[in-house]
DNA sequence: GAGCTATGAATGAAGG
DNA sequence: CCTTCATTCATAGCTC
């Protein structure tokens, strides 16, 4: 049984999977790996490659049997029960973002520099407008809440030992930039870390914490 | 079978994991594999991901338009099986407050000013971390959802029973004219929101059991 | 075991 | 930006 924290970046367990086993001549790294855990991985590998494949399966039949239901269908108007009794219900007053929008909004988040800039909020929603109702200051607030919550939850990641009086020194020390950058995946830990929670759990497993396979074989059954 | 954590929930963590290098017979398998060779596997891993998630956007992006939501969709948690929490065995998703703690909880709330500022939180939460599992983020939640509820209870009441007398009243009174008719719209939204429940799986099987993934037919429709 | 209620959590929006 | 509020969603637990 293993437990994961998948938005908790810190290094603490990053036992290196590779012992370094070093010679009179230099370094030879050796990865003292099983034969089950190199199994393990390839397993892994393709699994990913299979479900991928079902999962563009998938996406093309539903694509096949839409019909450009975007509009306004998942957003403001039209909820199913507004004209149930004839009078209408007063449905939503804020605004939702439609699964698409909200795919574009992530998709630019991760990639532009965090500046949502006036212009470029102009141009957002002009091109989000096109998947359902939107206001410039929808993303806006879209962007400044995106923001502020993706940043606190990396505080609330990186906190948890701090401690009174005597560990101001250290932290000082430390503070500036305790990322685990060495983790060569962390750039796509990053990039599904806030976007959904079941997904980015089962992500940042594969990815983050694939030297934690060995002892915990995913014996399914 | 493996247990996702999230931030939420902090436990106890599990003791490093070693390399496990000896089989049943205290045999060692070593593969002695490069640094590089390595990197790769886990490159590969990491992109797969990524393509994963991807599709799976996709696909729910596809499948709120279909049971016309456009509500929150796929806020499903991952399914541990148990928890080494404390007394509760059973799937643990969400915290629950100890007896212990709300007692706390409650009489900070109620001497202490409206305000849990940022440093109070921690304070509380290590506090309260000696009777069972919790983080600042549950205060905090805790604080946010105790202030707004006492509000409207408070508001309701005073809309029905125009008794301008006394301010601390929270008794439960339905306003007979003030009812909120969206109530209806929510309910009914209920009834479609298990569609999602199938991408879920499907993720934990990708993440959990990868044996277990060909025995499911995922275009259902 | 199906409905109901209480409540933890997520999130759009507003204020400063 | 950061904090706070209001609203909503989803679930744990109770009731019948």
């Amino acid at each position: 049984m293993m437990i994961i924290e998948w938005d908790q970046q810190q290094q603490q367990d990053s036992q290196p999977q590779n012992q370094r086993e070093e010679n009179g001549n230099g370094v030879i790294y050796v990865n003292a790996m099983t034969d089950e855990q190199l199994e393990t991985l390839l397993k892994q590998i393709a699994v990913y490659a299979s479900i991928c494949e079902q999962l563009v399966e998938m996406h093309k039949n539903l694509t096949a049997h839409q019909n450009l239901t975007g509009g306004r269908l998942g957003n403001l108007y039209c909820d199913p029960l507004m004209t149930a009794g004839g009078h209408k219900i007063s449905a939503r007053q804020r605004w939702t973002p439609t699964a698409l929008q909200l795919q574009i909004l992530e998709r630019i988040f991760h990639e532009g520099t965090g500046t949502p800039s006036k212009q470029k909020i102009k141009e957002i929603s002009s091109e989000l407008s096109q998947n359902g109702q939107i206001s410039e200051t929808n993303v806006y607030n879209w962007f400044q809440n995106r923001r502020a919550r993706s940043k606190r939850k990396q505080v609330v990641a990186v906190s948890s030992n701090n401690n009174a009086a005597e560990s101001e020194v250290e932290t000082k020390v430390e503070s500036p930039k305790t990322k685990p950058e060495n983790l060569l995946v962390s750039q796509a830990e990053q990039d599904v870390c806030f976007q959904n929670r079941e997904i980015s759990s089962q992500l940042n497993h594969l990815g983050g914490s694939y030297h934690f396979y060995e002892q915990h074989a995913w014996q399914g059954e």
